[in-house]
Formats: C-alpha cells, structure tokens, sequence
DNA sequence: TCCCTTTTTTTATATAATATTTATAATAAA
DNA sequence: TTTATTATAAATATTATATAAAAAAAGGGA
C-alpha cells in the first residue's frame, strides 16, 4: 500500500533501529546511512521520498550535507538534532529544511511531520510504461497508444492486455488468462478469449491479420511481444 | 518591500502585542483577533497570506477553527499553542496546519518558520492554475471559469473537479474518487458520482452530450482532459 | 426560532456500452 | 484430407451510465 521510502542519516545506531521499526510499522521503507557522505550517495543512488537528518554526524557538518542535498535533491528533508539552539533551527530552516525536530522526539509527532512533508511533496508518480514497437501502454494513466494515437479499450480488453503484456515473451495459457481475467469458473470458455484476442489485435495490431503483438500459440495459449 | 499580511487570532492581548512589534519589524502587516469567529471573518475579508493561530481559543475550539478555515483558506496556517501534547500536534498537523509550535516560542524560530511556510505558499502559488481548452481552474483564489466567464460550482462539485484536473490523463477509479471525496465508507455510491458528473459537465463542457474535458471510462472510472 | 434557498441524496428510467452467445468461416495440426 | 482449433461477425443479453426530478438535509439570514 505504501511504497515511500525514507532515508535515515544517523550515527547513532539506537536511534536509526528505533526509527526504522516505527517507520516500517507505517508501512515507508527505510534506507539507513551512519555518515554524511554515506547519506548524500544514498539519497543519489536510491532517490528517497523524504530524508530524515542529523545534523550531528562524525564526518560532515550537517548542514553542509543539507547545503549539498539542496542542491538537486527535490523532495523534503526533515531535521533530527539534540542541538535546541534557536541559531541551528533558523540556519537548517532558511538553507530549505522541511522542518526541524528536537530528540529526543515524539514519534507520533514525528509520524505526522512525515506525513505533513509528504503532503507538500506531493509529486506525481513516476511512469510505469510497457512500451514494444508503436505500442505503449501507460499503467499509471491506464492509457494505450499506438503510434501516438490513444486507443480506447474496455475494461476487459485492457485487463487482457496487460496481462499479456506484464508477461511479454511468455506463454500464458487459456486457462491462466482465463481465471486471471474472468476468475476460476470460466477456465472453459475459451471462446470468450477468442473473441477479445479479436478486438484487441483489431485495436493495436498494424494489421490484424499479421498480429505482431499477440501471437497465437494454438493449442495452448497466447504470447506477447 | 515586504507587504505580506499577517493573521493573528490569540485571544492574550500580550501574545497579540511582542507578535505584531516581532512582526511589524519584518515589515509584514499585521491583522488581529481575539476570538475564532474574529478570526474566520477577518480572515475572509482581508485574506492574509498566513495565519497564526492559537488553539485555546474563548468562543469556539482551536481545532474547529483550523477545520473550518481549511475548507476555502489555501494559504499557510501556523497553530501556536500551550497545549504541548503530542495528540493536539498530530491533530493539527493532520488536519493541515502548515506548523505546530508551542508556547513559549522563541522569536527567531518562529521568524524562521514563518519565512520558512511562505516560501512554502510560493511553490505552490505557481503552478496554481489548471488550463485546459476554455477551461480555467484557478486553485488559489478557488474559481473555475470556461471562456473567461466564472462558473458557480458547489464544494463538492469543485473538489471533484479538482481531484480529476490535478490528475489530467489519469483514469481515476469510481473507488477511488469516492473514497477521497466522500469517505471510505462510500465506496460503492456511484450513482453519487454520475449524478454529480453529470452536473460539473453540465457547467464546463462546451456541449455536454460530447464532454471533451470529463471522459468515461465504462466499468472503471472518469478521466480529465 | 422559522422560512427560504441551496446542496446533497435518493429514486426512476431511458440510453449507451460492454459482455456473452451463436453461427460460421478460416486456419493449423494430425 | 480430416479433424481440431482458432478467428470473425453479428445477434442478444446484461450491465453501466446519464439524466431528470423528487425528497431530504444543510445552511443562512430575518
């Protein structure tokens, strides 16, 4: 359900475990770093949706490190710190700190400055496309296209679809898409497969006599390319 | 240099003052009241750019305040507050409040905070417009107009509105957009959905028999162009 | 408070879209 | 060639959607 992932910049292994169980209880994943430079590849290499940081850390100042992420690291950065100078806070919040949190620290005030900076972030999700020739098939909008061209689909079609697709160059079985699609009772009724193979070569194939997309393994069942 | 409007709604005439001299002294305007229905009104009539504002208010809960505020005001809401307990902070924050600060604050900090939630507003002032066609959704001032002329809609005719526009070329699920709107346990009113489709194209589609703007997708959801 | 207006929810029904079935033609395998 | 399998078109059934309009609920002043 919730796939955000946290990244923990921390030397003091307590409290990365004490996070790291919390967070995890949220369901965010966690990515843990003990140094600054550490945390500085990590946040580039794994790309965080939020980075919890200390600024007491053993190798970097932490606000250079908050000064360096700043740079292109887009999404919120929450400061962890003991250090309660008034000086520290106005310093991490004006180099652009999402926000400042005191330890030792409420871990449900924590939770819901989380979920406040996630809130801001709000950015859109990544793509997650299949693309194969003309075709390209748009998970996260639900849209196919072909050639540029949006094709409309019912929902049955692009259920198949996908099916097909998220499996290219397998073999599916009529009875797999079958139970898949329309659930374990309908393994028989090949001929419902049959007729939507039809409408979806119709709709994405170049020419539907020569389906380069959806190839019929007679006998057994049908494959995606 | 700096004209930004202050809100202060704390019902301690001393809070009131150090706050404005503070305030004042950074060149923001300050606006005050004392009670929480002062502080709807005034906030209504003179649209401050953020709002500071304390919970323990006489006349009507600090929370219901934030609540009823949230309804229209888009900008940063501040909670100041004695009350340090970690179920007020999460309360807040969860129902929006930009920030939580507890009395006694630190000056400087708060400064910080302030700069720290208008730069905030700033991000979020810029890509506040959804244009598409004729149609204008401008989400900071809250009005949706189709070839220049301003539509009335309701709360939830705009909320729908919005939620479809901010996710432009994405189907959003029946499920789904019931769930955001109305609540979890509304999940299966569609009718609620068509009946209230059906009146936002009413209102923004050049010819509602052919919507351009709100697409059908039969057995799945509606999509925004 | 009551009355009036606006908005939301409910109900009913026509229409549109999709799913299933049937019939038959085309193709591939034995 | 014969048989099994697959493809296609079209008819029918089913389900989903759109729309109007009534009923209920929620706000907003006097």
């Amino acid at each position: 359900m919730n796939n955000k992932i946290i990244l923990i910049v921390d030397d003091e292994s307590q409290i990365r475990k004490l996070l790291e169980i919390n967070l995890e209880n949220q369901d965010y994943k966690v990515l843990m770093a003990s140094t600054g430079e550490e945390g500085i590849h990590m946040a580039a290499s794994h790309q965080p949706d939020l980075i919890l940081l200390d600024l007491g850390l053993p190798d970097i100042n932490g606000h250079e490190v908050l000064k360096q992420l700043k740079t292109w690291y887009m999404k919120p950065i929450i400061i962890l710190s003991v250090q309660n100078s008034e000086s520290d806070i106005i310093k991490a919040l004006d180099n652009g700190a999402e926000d400042y949190l005191c330890k030792p620290f409420r871990t449900g005030e924590l939770l819901a400055r989380i979920r406040n900076a996630m809130r801001h972030a709000e950015v859109n999700n990544h793509d997650n496309k299949i693309q194969t020739g003309l075709l390209c098939i748009d998970l996260n909008t639900r849209t196919v296209s072909v050639d540029q061209e949006i094709i409309k689909l019912t929902s049955t079609e692009y259920q198949l679809l996908t099916l097909l697709a998220s499996n290219q160059g397998k073999v599916l079985t009529h009875q797999f898409i079958l139970k898949q699609i329309w659930g374990p009772s309908f393994v028989e009724e090949t001929q419902y497969l049959r007729v939507y193979i039809g409408q979806l070569r119709k709709k994405i194939e170049i020419n539907s006599n020569d389906p380069k997309h959806i190839v019929t393994e007679s006998g057994v069942g049908y494959r995606f390319f």
